[in-house]
DNA sequence: ATAAAGTCTATAAAAATGATAGGCTTTATA
DNA sequence: TATAAAGCCTATCATTTTTATAGACTTTAT
């Protein structure tokens, strides 16, 4: 399951690709339109700006707004800046690989090579699904 | 990624579907062969049991085995039961459904839309990765 | 000058996960 | 039939992760 952190993230893109005609949003109004803690959200857009998602303007007047074609925002970018690794075991992620304790040799472990397919074809679905995809619907 | 429950399952599967020539097998051997815990295997095993995964005979000379075919054993089944929903949203899984509190109406929500797709992709693959293709690598 | 808005860091609270403990029941066998 | 071996069961504790809050700081329009 997605973390908050990820839900919300994904809610307010959602909100930010809906008010494409404004400049710019307030994190207020989206924590508001969907009843969320706005100091929570606060970190999480931060986030994604760092991540070059979405751009912001300080001040009197500002706010956030989208600094990327919503098409060109994937799902699994959003999964991992915020929740981390798409794959099931850190022994077959490829962002944020760790060896795995109870595993005495990688090579000729059938759980790592069935979740290396699994990773390839989860990575598959989740770098095809976008943004533009959650607001044509 | 998954608990550290569901990788251990993972690994006690493999286990005994090698050990298949065996009547049973020790949960101590297990234990010991990845260097995990015992005791929290023993709950592990437990579960995998009266999910009708696993049969066991108590006493001394007792132990586990496998009751079902390697190929009957997907993934889908050992993640939901030790790990809980496939499901990236609460408001798409359909094991542990419940509502998203952010969300106003899920009928017109697209990310509860794109979730459903989600889901039902990686289901496939989950679902037809079996222990079988652990065991056969 | 002031108020509005994002930025940043730290900390606290809550929930989930991982691990341990200990007694109970069952069963083979000496 | 006593004993030791092995799984069964429940409770509790510790750790880690997640979620939420607080407050001071910076920037900018008016």
């Amino acid at each position: 399951m997605l973390s908050k952190k990820t839900k919300y993230a994904l809610h307010a893109l959602t909100y930010l690709g809906k008010h494409r005609d404004e400049k710019t949003v307030l994190i207020h109004d989206i924590a508001e339109e969907h009843g969320i803690s706005q100091k929570f959200l606060e970190n999480i857009l931060l986030e994604l700006k760092k991540a070059g998602i979405l751009g912001s303007k300080k001040g009197k007047g500002g706010g956030y707004y989208l600094i990327k074609e919503p098409k060109d925002i994937p799902l699994s970018k959003v999964i991992r800046l915020l929740d981390g690794p798409i794959a099931l075991l850190p022994c077959v992620s490829l962002n944020y690989y760790e060896p795995c304790a109870e595993c005495k040799d990688e090579v000729t472990c059938g759980i790592n090579k069935v979740m290396i397919q699994v990773r390839d074809e989860t990575l598959k679905i989740l770098e095809n699904k976008t943004l533009e995809d959650i607001l044509k619907t």
